[in-house]
RNA sequence: GGUCCUAUCGUCUAGAGGCCUAGGACGUUGCCCUCUCAAGGCAAAAACGAGAGUUCAAAUCUCUCUAGGACCA
């Protein structure tokens, strides 16, 4: 069994957060890597908070992120029957005991102890005790070492010595006969053959009990690799408080899932200086090697700024597959061979940081009729005044000369009317600018004037120029 | 409370005792370019948590403290 064997497994109780879609994403970079499998496992066992659409949220993250798994997904609910044969086992093997101590004494020892200032750990009650009081209820303990060491052998932190007189006979089987965590956790591993198991360094404290388990299984103790937290602006951990922090929040935002990973492998992972990585060059790159030690907390403005980069290096017929259910939910309508509109993607795409913004600043081409109430209002209040109108007015007698009506016929004719009328160019530009795409801000004037066509054109100035007169009568 | 982990610019990080006057990236600021906004180019501000020790030499090794975090209750 040479065969590299990884898994992510998370709780389907709330949507692939940030945390979680980094840990599949070290797991599945390691895995590819080594030439190794991925396998998903859903850890459904807390039947009050695991949901089909958290599952479905999981399933569909990893799959929008490219985190490919090769065998699952397991669930954790159908394998009631092999949690209890292990049980079952160890009781057999007499590794594991009954404990009939109710709620109510365990509580009394836990003060007790600490009164006297001693561990608050189980007191071992029932360790050697043979009688089984027929009808009293009982969970089920396992047998930990009571003295010596147990060292986790670490990728990420190094050698971890735990005392073993700190940790009790954990309870492996509650009273109505569910299974715990670490002990399901160790069965499942054992019975996927995991051979390294990747997860966040909240599981760390846990790792000695699972190893007693191994033991006890007479399975090899898998590899670790404990990876440090993602923390929110705060320092605390990354939670809902902080913000988007589901997978596919940022989808529904507008992000690229390129975008999203490469953020995503670079905290708490480096190579160098390198900060754009493919998946290519992730999955030939990554090592534990190179893993920081300390949690790392999100930073959106970088996430931004990386997928404003990617969006940047995708051509518009990239693009606009991916824009499709932006425009289709403002309810406009485009075609995929409308070349002026593939053009408007080219310039606009340098000026977004996501879909959601690349698609908002083109909705100028989108409206066919008059564009007056999109107009920004302070926008409108700057350049739409009286004094524009002739501006406005020249604007349109000029464009009504030019033909053809193209990028190259509209610079040389607007250049040279401003020259001669000794106007500066800024002047003249963002009145035409505001009465064509309503707002300050577009790509360049000229381009965008013969992306939109003359009769368009000439139309919005008049609109404006309408415009401009009714708020004069008005104010 | 106990156990465990962690500690370099605001943030992500480089750094394996001398290449460190501490490098890169995001963000910030200034300048250039310019029809607006971006992009791009150039430049700047910005960090080794504190204290002891080891050493000829410490961001790097050791200890203590401090601060954060996680787990167990």
């Amino acid at each position: 069994m040479d065969e590299l064997r990884v898994r992510f497994a998370p709780s389907p109780t709330g949507f692939l957060h940030i945390g979680g879609a980094r840990t599949a994403l070290f797991n599945y970079l390691f895995a590819r890597h080594n030439k190794g499998k991925l396998i998903l496992r859903i850890e459904d066992t807390d039947k009050e908070r695991s949901t089909k659409e958290s599952v479905d949220a999981i399933i569909n993250g990893l799959t929008w992120l490219g985190l490919h798994w090769d065998e699952g997904p397991f669930y954790q609910s159908q394998r009631t029957e092999l949690y209890k044969q292990h049980v079952q086992q160890l009781l057999d093997e007499g590794k594991a005991y009954r404990c009939y101590c109710t709620p109510e004494e365990l509580e009394l020892k836990r003060t007790k102890a600490l009164a006297e200032k001693r561990k608050p750990i189980y007191d071992r009650t029932c360790r050697e005790r043979t009688d089984h009081p027929a009808g009293k209820p009982y969970v089920i303990r396992f047998k930990s070492p009571m003295y010596g060491t147990t060292m986790v052998k670490d990728m990420v932190k190094g050698n971890i010595l735990f005392n073993n007189e700190e940790l009790e006979d954990f309870v492996i089987l509650r009273s109505d006969s569910s299974p715990t965590y670490n002990f399901v956790v160790v069965v499942d591993d054992v019975d996927m053959h995991v051979t390294h198991i990747i997860r966040g360094d909240d599981h760390l404290n846990n790792t000695p009990k699972q190893i007693f388990l191994y033991n006890a299984f007479n399975y090899p103790i898998p590899q670790f690799a404990h990876i440090p937290l993602i923390h929110g602006t705060d320092k605390a951990r990354l939670s809902k408080r902080h913000g988007a922090t589901s997978v596919e929040a940022y989808r529904d935002e507008g992000y690229l899932p390129e975008a999203l990973d490469n953020y995503l492998v670079r905290l708490g992972w480096s190579f160098g200086d390198k900060e754009v990585f493919t998946m290519q060059e992730m999955i030939d790159n990554f090592s534990f090697d190179n893993i920081s030690k300390s949690a790392a907390i999100f930073n959106p403005e970088k996430l931004l700024w990386l997928n404003a980069t990617y969006i940047r290096e995708k051509s518009a017929e990239q693009l606009l597959p991916l824009l499709e259910p932006f425009i289709t939910a403002k309810e406009w309508s485009y075609s995929n061979q409308d070349s002026n509109l593939l053009r408007l993607i080219d310039e606009t795409k340098l000026r977004s940081r996501t879909l959601v913004e690349l698609c908002d600043m083109m909705g100028y081409y989108f409206i066919n009729g008059s564009i007056v109430n999109r107009y920004d209002p302070n926008a409108a209040n700057k350049f739409l005044i009286s004094e524009n109108i002739p501006i406005l007015q020249n604007a349109a007698l000029l464009t009504g000369t030019m033909s053809p009506f193209n990028q190259q016929n509209i610079e040389t004719g607007i250049k040279s009317y401003v020259e001669q009328t000794g106007l500066k160019l800024g002047n003249f530009a963002q009145p035409i600018r505001m009465a064509i795409t309503g707002g300050t801000v577009s790509p360049g004037l000229f381009e965008i004037m013969e992306i939109l066509g003359k009769d368009r054109v000439l139309q919005r100035i008049e609109n404006a120029i309408d415009y401009i007169e009714k708020n004069k009568k008005n104010g």
